[in-house]
DNA sequence: CGATCCGTATGACATCTGTCATCCGGCGGT
DNA sequence: ACCGCCGGATGACAGATGTCATACGGATCG
């Protein structure tokens, strides 16, 4: 090959963002010129280093892989953008494709699909497990306004209607309506189902 | 050196797991003689291939890496025992301990911390991260008994006090007593945060 | 033997949650 | 101009949840 590919690996478990560094150093047209580990360095770093494909996890520190890689596709739209996550969940690849990504991958891939992943997304090809596409395609749509979704994700933790309330700056009966509401759009039982099932579908 | 270290490694995502073999076959005295996904495997491939130091995950179908550990711990008392995960909560290394591992190491540690580990359980050392370790004697023993830990791990999903009872065999009075035992003893306010204080502090 | 803890259970009570009907103002279509 | 949806709110009601006192049998420890 003329000259090798130029990564940018953007992980925060440092243990796995260098393993998928040697991962990655044994195939000789690839090179991995940066690693960040937080989602807020990684357009800063796709400028400095002249990179060809970024290689993004979805949860990291700063921002998610997913914003990021919107940052990326509006500031240099010619990067490939590599989406790779622990979750498999459905949302979080439509979240991606919407964001700009050329390829999602799941971490329990075989990892002879990184490198191969790499190498179409340069050649122009799009990579994303047929399963997972008709996963996404066939749940539809978020269901959730952007309130319920606020309100979901306060309650994650437990909080009581009265602290939701005030946390967010609603009355008690309001957060009700909405964690109400949100339970019948998600045809669960409670709150704590709600959180669990939009957690799940990564419409969260 | 006479021979190179033998190592099995027990992680259930392909990627993650592929990565580290790399990463550990850049070391000549290391070996990745074999490699599983699932904690239920460990036991019999341990067996299988003469291995010196296993390197387990925690969170993995089947069993956990902890309770893979003891399980080695127990058959094959010579193996090293080093235990990787993602999650730093002092509980886990506690148990981990308690199940004869001689390294607790999280995913976020530099990677070569782990070839380093691996020389130094096998030369009779343990290796534990200090912070970790102090954060697990500060915080003292799991309070739960083992039912209201059954009981709370059962609620952890949103299910509601009738289904505890019917899946548990238990009325409802005593699903919501051990419920509200637990709450007193991890002094929050409701099972939703009882769940989640119980998770981080890896006592679930 | 008694003290103590665990597992299990009941009943009563107070509070929290979830549902429903209803209302208002604003904004985007048609 | 009107309809429908969203954000926001209220009040009433039923059912779920959390607390407390109390009880009993078994295990364990001194």
């Amino acid at each position: 090959m003329t000259s090798s590919i130029k990564v940018l690996l953007a992980e925060d478990q440092s243990m796995v963002r260098e393993a998928l560094a040697a991962l990655l150093g044994l195939e000789d047209d690839i090179e991995v010129v940066a690693q960040v580990a937080r989602g807020d360095e990684v357009l800063a770093a796709v400028g400095a280093h002249g990179v060809d494909v970024a290689l993004l996890d979805i949860e990291m520190p700063g921002c998610t892989g997913i914003e990021a890689a919107a940052r990326v596709h509006r500031e240099h739209p010619g990067v490939k953008l590599v989406v790779l996550t622990t979750f498999g969940r459905p949302g979080y690849l439509r979240s991606a494709m919407e964001a700009g990504a050329d390829a999602f991958l799941v971490k329990d891939a075989p990892a002879a699909q990184l490198a191969e992943a790499i190498r179409k997304v340069l050649a122009g090809e799009r990579v994303i497990d047929p399963t997972l596409a008709a996963a996404a395609l066939a749940e539809g749509a978020n269901p959730l306004t952007e309130r319920e979704r606020e309100v979901l994700r306060a309650a994650a933790d437990g909080s009581t209607n009265a602290e939701l309330a005030r946390t967010l700056h609603l009355s008690q009966g309001t957060v009700r309506n909405y964690l109400s509401t949100a339970i019948q759009k998600l045809a669960v039982r409670n709150r704590a189902e709600a959180v669990r099932t939009a957690r799940e579908k990564g419409w969260l």
